[in-house]
DNA sequence: TACATACAC
DNA sequence: TATGGTGTATGTA
């Protein structure tokens, strides 16, 4: 669940992408201004366009020489960081999709086929994705939402409940690395390297799990990460009907990246190849680095 | 070292 | 009318 500012809406998320966003910002925009909020805000990108200009106009003044001589010790440093590269890891990234939102509308079967937010008036936690389309999404304020949407259902924040589904989430990716991490209550990180070790001698019945709740029929999970981590999702989905994404890589950053390529209910696995993995990360838009947010990006 | 800012969920 | 609460990392005086 990532954050809405206030001037433009946040396309770097799931479920996003074919929306008019003019359209989207222009209301956005109608409904802040002249809010206290929006001309701190104003102040706040006055105030960074002028570090962005100090930091400019120092760059200009090093001469070619420093300049050599960064870049130099910037390729001693690589070099050294080339050498602990560690790819023999695997690692998943387990991210529920639109948690909150999905566990209301799972328990208010009335709540599927309509826009809806959980959250505040003040401040929404996250949206479905029919209310993403409008353009509204987690860390926005619910009048601006309704602005984009008026026939938006907000629910209040139950985090008695999401805390139970969270938890039977994470007993089930403990299963695989008892020493996993947990990231807020929708999203976690699991070293599978050892269970795909022990995860060869397992018996078939063992890799076996219900179709579905109740069913006769089954489904068996093979050895791979790829299968192991479909697995997990199954069975997340088994115990709570909820649907999560997940990422597989050689490293928690990049098993993150992976889970947001085919969310919705989707997996991503980024093989252990050098070349592979550098030109995933040259492809990349370099907001979805960790670190790297609004402003840190425009400078 | 204290305080402010940025970022993530 | 109106824009959260909490924790971590990093930069700056």
């Amino acid at each position: 669940m990532s954050r809405t500012t206030f001037l433009n809406v946040d396309d770097t998320k799931a479920g996003m992408a074919d929306l008019d966003k003019e359209k989207i910002n222009k209301l956005i925009q109608e409904a802040s201004k002249n809010s206290k909020f929006f001309k701190q805000q104003q102040r706040r990108e006055e105030e960074n366009r002028r570090r962005i200009e100090v930091k400019l106009s120092k760059i200009k003044s090093f001469s070619n020489f420093q300049i050599e001589q960064a870049e130099k010790s910037a390729d001693r440093y690589l070099n050294q960081l080339d050498k602990t590269r560690d790819l023999s890891r695997i690692f998943c990234h387990i991210d529920m999709d639109a948690f909150y939102a999905s566990v209301e509308m799972r328990d208010n079967p009335t709540l599927q086929h309509v826009p809806m937010a959980v959250g505040g008036e003040g401040m929404l936690s996250t949206s479905n994705y029919l209310a993403r389309q409008f353009g509204v999404r987690a860390a926005m304020p619910g009048f601006i939402a309704r602005h984009l949407c008026p026939n938006l259902v907000i629910v209040p924040c139950d985090f008695e409940k999401y805390r139970t589904d969270s938890s039977k989430i994470m007993k089930i990716i403990s299963e695989y690395d008892e020493n996993y991490g947990s990231c807020g209550l929708d999203e976690a990180f699991a070293d599978l390297t050892n269970h795909l070790q022990i995860r060869k001698t397992l018996s078939e019945e063992q890799r076996t799990f219900p179709k579905e709740e109740n069913s006769i029929q089954t489904i068996i999970f093979g050895i791979t990460a790829e299968e192991t981590v479909q697995e997990i999702r199954h069975r997340i989905y088994l115990t709570t009907r909820l649907t999560a994404s997940a990422g597989i890589a050689c490293n928690m950053r990049l098993a993150k990246l992976c889970s947001d390529i085919n969310k919705p209910n989707g997996q991503y696995q980024l093989e252990s190849n050098v070349n592979i993995i550098l030109n995933f990360i040259r492809n990349l838009p370099i907001r979805k680095i960790k670190g790297i947010g609004k402003v840190v990006f425009l400078s």
